[in-house]
DNA sequence: TGGAGGGTTGACGCAGCGTCATGGTCAAGC
DNA sequence: GCTTGACCATGACGCTGCGTCAACCCTCCA
């Protein structure tokens, strides 16, 4: 007769565990002894085996016990079972391999490849880490949005950079982020440069939905920087509301909507 | 400002995440509007976004707060500890999967693929299936006391079963575990095999060590048909104590101990 | 006789939420 | 103003397979 910790031993497992099959019903509480110590039988130690062969093949605890009485058919049943539950959960961690290879570098979190290549062209335009990031955020926001959007609209994205007034766009923009001063006359230029790309795509007839995604970018930059309310101001005196998405207000309160101040050629921009 | 549930779904995720991230620390606690309500801007999202991409790339939720902001470095490092975690896990389920491909037949339950085949011939010798059952058990004993050998002693045997004595050893025992009658005179014969294997065993010089894994396999059939205990002291009247690795007694009680009975040719016999 | 090394029950902890339970809030329709 | 349904709040238990105390009892050996 054995001892818990005999028994435990011989099948190459700790005494907590067997204690747990017990409460959980799946091996049975054996006969104790005066001193109230359980013993153990060549019967248990041969379940105990079993069980544990179960539980190393995966078998949850929970069907292990149905799965000792089960007749052949319904023993294979079960096992095709264990494996497609086995399948799809490697599956999973394939997947997850896959998506942790990704996150070699800090930018390809929860973005494609595509944005991280644009995202490094803007460093060579001089744009600066913070603006970068900041671009990043929005391009996670659209991406969680729009997920596969992002990668056709790209090359567009690309090609705006040969603009000179985008390029300008990011450099004063990023000089901004830097400078912590308060009011700021570079804001003047950037609103008109936002001005003219806004008029430039309203003129194109290109036609955003309107979406909860727009605003969060909107409200992106004003969390990063709140001077961007300022911005936003200024871009309302010239007729526009938003500027990821610029709506043109019914009537600018300050001076007329005009387009004079910055033709660009590239019809799509959303963050940035 | 968005709502939880609003963010929530925004994210891809159940509230009931959100807040679970809130609680434990790894995304910020928003400010409350007037109703107690938990209110989200921009940088919310992304953040939110952020964790459930790494959560997704199988980072514990425990490590992506530090993950967040680390550099570049550490980030990396932190990236091949996970997918090192990953790799494990994988070849886990691997080998779960392996195991349980083993599980198509019930006989393969913890043991390896030459000790099934022996069941099989078993079977054909005229073996009762109750027979078989108790053998494979008390392999399962073996196998797991010491695995590897098993695989070793196999083809001995294999060959035990062109032996007569042991072929009617195993179709008496069949007879007598199903038929549940008191005393038996069959028991008589079996013991008289057994004690000429036993002598031959002894007469070859074989030896083997003082071991639980036998006193269990003797143990096993006395839980599987208490008329073992009879057999036991038929043995002991012919000088052997135990029959999975009987000893010599020093003076047998009933008769003298010979061994003009049962010659058998194989020298090992372990259960059975 | 005392200490080491077993055994006993009971309870919390782990990861990542799902799922009630119970109650307040909001927006809309009557 | 009232109801209804959808959403918000907190708090707590459940799941898996044990690990790890805590506090106490039993046995054996020097």
């Amino acid at each position: 007769m054995l001892t818990i910790g005999q028994l435990a031993a011989y099948a190459g497992v700790t005494v907590r565990a067997v204690r747990h099959y017990h409460q959980i019903g799946l091996l049975p509480e054996p006969e104790r002894d005066a001193s109230g110590y359980r013993r153990y039988g060549a019967t248990a130690v041969v379940s105990l085996i079993k069980i544990r062969s179960l539980a190393g093949a995966g078998v949850p605890l929970s069907q292990i016990g149905q799965m000792l009485d089960a007749d052949p058919p319904a023993f294979a049943e079960a096992v095709r079972r264990i494996d497609g539950r086995l399948r799809e959960e490697i599956e999973r961690l394939e997947t997850s391999r896959a998506q942790i290879a990704r996150l070699a570098t800090g930018d390809s979190l929860a973005l494609p490849p595509e944005v991280t290549f644009f995202l490094d062209r803007l460093r060579e335009i001089g744009a600066s880490e913070r603006m970068v990031e900041a671009e990043r955020d929005g391009w996670i926001l659209v991406a969680a949005r729009w997920p596969g959007y992002v990668r056709d609209i790209m090359p567009g994205k690309l090609a705006q950079l040969e603009d000179p007034h985008i390029v300008r766009l990011y450099q004063v923009g990023s000089a901004l982020l830097e400078s912590g001063t308060g009011d700021d006359p570079r804001l003047e230029e950037i609103a008109d440069i936002l001005a003219g790309l806004a008029e430039q795509a309203h003129a194109s007839g290109e036609l955003l939905p309107d979406d909860l995604a727009y605003d969060l970018v909107d409200a992106l930059l004003v969390e990063a920087d709140p001077r961007s309310e300022r911005l936003l101001a200024l871009l309302r005196e010239r007729g526009w509301a938003g500027w990821t998405r610029p709506e043109r207000l019914a009537q600018p309160p300050g001076r007329p909507a005009d387009a004079s101040h910055a033709p660009a050629p590239a019809p799509d921009h959303r963050p940035g």
